[in-house]
DNA sequence: GCCGTTTTCGGCCCGACTGTTTTCAGTCG
């Protein structure tokens, strides 16, 4: 079993445990493990065979026996056991907003409610009232959350989420006493998907009573869920709800570091504050024993004074930055400004709405030395794939324009389809033709992981893939990918000294951010790509330095920070390996 | 269940908000 699975198994015996009224301590070391295997690079079952297991941080000897069965045998006794006595309805039951494992536990034992069903139906008939610590309100409560998990249930892509986010911050910016404000959470931290919007203003505390009064009639603002003096959650119009929390200048800097989190690298940053003394909140410091306090004017004095480097919001994922950031060794930041270029770029020749010359002005606009265009291959004929005579008709254009500019480029490349057995969509001949080779999957997604791994190294090893495209095909929130061993593939393009790009649609972020350090450390190149397929979608690449981020890349790892003329050695030189 | 330079017991991050059990437990982030 690979770590993925584990780690969700892992983290349904911490919420059973729970549903059991199990010790809450042990259901957190549960729900520690199941994070600390899902972002591990190395194999669970690996430990397993090696016996290494509890050398891992936050593994005992109570899970390993667990994990290891789990990793090699795919079941675990205690996972069945667990299974017997919990019923599954109840884990249903927790997706509802208000209520946690005591409330469900009680509702179960008391009144045999045991899915969101009999729970609506029991809310309706008023048969939760009398339930201790059940009112009439609780009732509502019940019941519009019921209704809310059907319409609100997907989570948002972070485009989407930080459009909405940017327009209720402008607003809040603008209320009477708001002195600062920003985005935290998980839109701050660069997360693929994001479930709530998160606001952080700062104003005199005499003024927030009115700034969270007026947060509560935005335009966008649906309906409010809850409200106090400094916090006020919403759901805005476009489903997405959004929490803003209002505090004074001084304490501005600690809560933007805690409402950032995440909620492991700030128990993480607590439990160091506390070896040293001080006990740390939204607030600020406070000295253990006499109550001192230490003021900070930034976040950057926050981390200072716990004996840290800054650490940028994307690498808050408590996985390793804090160590990193005590010895100085956190990776340089790629900065927004740093690519100089790109790659995988659609153009009308295929399915993209702008011809090339569009997209090559668009790229020096935006201060840009080259663009790599790759249309599709004649097998991807629902994209409109090029024919052979295609291609050469495409290239002779792009020697045309390339022969009327100074200082800016357009590689003429291809995205060739890998076919079902591996092999690709263009002859030798043909695929000699470019100035690099982007290599993707785009259909028969239906195979078992060990044919799409395969699948996909074969069509790493032939000699003109430049990078690999897309590698899981998955569409976030939309559909899984093809079931594909990604750190085998990385393992591949190393052994190929093939490139692997980072697709930074907001649709796919695909490679994973969680996947690069594993490609930085085998010495892989990445490759920013937009995958643009009009003008606008050029700028998508900040996604994907986002990603590249919280993957702990540097300039140094990533292919388009190159200018241009290192970038035509090295795909020259490329060729000049595949004997082109 | 995990951890440990105070190491085999005792602690494990901390606060806001809600609703109801009129002083606080449960939930959430």
């Amino acid at each position: 079993m690979q770590n993925r699975q584990i780690a969700d198994i892992i983290e349904e015996m911490a919420t059973l445990m729970e549903l059991a009224g199990d010790n809450p301590f042990k259901c957190r070391a549960f729900h520690n493990a199941a994070r600390l295997i899902s972002i591990s690079t190395g194999e669970m079952s690996v430990h397993a065979e090696a016996g290494t297991l509890t050398t891992l941080k936050g593994i005992g000897k109570g899970l390993a026996p667990i994990i290891a069965d789990l990793a090699l045998k795919g079941t675990s006794d205690e996972l069945s056991a667990l299974r017997r006595s919990v019923h599954p309805g109840l884990l249903d039951m927790l997706k509802v907003e208000g209520l946690g494992p005591k409330k469900v536990r009680l509702l179960y034992e008391k009144l045999g409610i045991n899915s969101l069903d009999t729970l609506r139906r029991a809310a309706e008939e008023g048969k939760l009232t009398g339930l201790s610590g059940f009112g009439g309100k609780s009732r509502d409560n019940i019941l519009r959350n019921l209704a809310l998990l059907d319409r609100y249930r997907d989570k948002r892509l972070l485009r989407e989420a930080e459009t909405a986010g940017e327009s209720v911050l402008a607003a809040v910016s603008s209320l009477p006493g708001v002195t600062v404000c920003s985005l935290a959470g998980s839109i701050r931290r660069r997360m693929s998907v994001i479930g709530d919007i998160d606001v952080l203003a700062a104003a005199p505390e005499k003024t927030h009573a009115g700034i969270i009064a007026g947060f509560g009639k935005f335009q966008d603002t649906g309906r409010v869920i809850s409200s106090g003096p400094t916090k006020s959650s919403v759901m805005l119009d476009a489903g997405i709800r959004c929490d803003l929390r209002v505090v004074t200048p001084a304490a501005y800097p600690f809560a933007l570091q805690y409402f950032t989190g995440s909620k492991a690298h700030n128990t993480r940053l607590r439990t160091l504050a506390k070896s040293l003394g001080w006990s740390l909140n939204e607030y600020g410091f406070t000295a253990i024993g006499n109550g001192g306090t230490r003021r900070c004017r930034t976040e950057e004095d926050l981390y200072d004074a716990l004996g840290l480097e800054y650490i940028p919001p994307e690498l808050r994922e408590d996985t390793g930055e804090i160590e990193a950031a005590s010895e100085g060794t956190l990776p340089r930041r790629i900065g927004d400004g740093e690519l100089r270029g790109t790659f995988h770029c659609h153009t009308t020749w295929s399915d993209g709405r702008n011809s090339v010359a569009e997209m090559a002005s668009a790229a020096r606009e935006l201060g840009w030395e080259y663009i790599g265009i790759a249309d599709h291959s004649k097998a991807a004929s629902y994209a409109g794939g090029l024919s052979v005579k295609d291609v050469t008709r495409q290239i002779a254009e792009i020697e045309e324009l390339n022969a009327r500019m100074r200082g800016f480029r357009i590689f003429a490349g291809s995205e060739v389809d890998i076919l079902p057995g591996g092999s690709l969509d263009w002859d030798d001949r043909t695929l000699g033709c470019f100035d690099y080779v982007v290599a993707s999957v785009h259909s028969g997604f239906r195979m078992s992981e060990a044919e799409a791994t395969q699948r996909i190294i074969r069509a790493l090893k032939h000699k003109h893939v430049t990078m690999l495209g897309h590698p899981t095909g998955r569409l976030l929130l939309e559909r899984e990918g093809y079931p594909v061993n990604v750190k085998s593939v990385i393992d591949a393009a190393a052994d190929y000294g093939k490139i692997i790009e980072i697709n930074a649609n907001p649709r796919r972020l695909d490679l994973d951010w969680s996947h690069c350090r594993y490609a930085r450390d085998r010495g892989v190149l990445i490759s920013i790509n937009p995958d643009a397929h009009a003008v606008a979608g050029l700028r998508d690449v900040r996604y994907g330095v986002g990603v590249a981020r919280k993957g702990w890349l540097e300039p140094k790892d990533v292919l388009n920070t190159l200018g241009l003329t290192d970038v035509t050695a090295r795909l020259s030189a490329s060729r000049a390996r595949a004997g082109r």
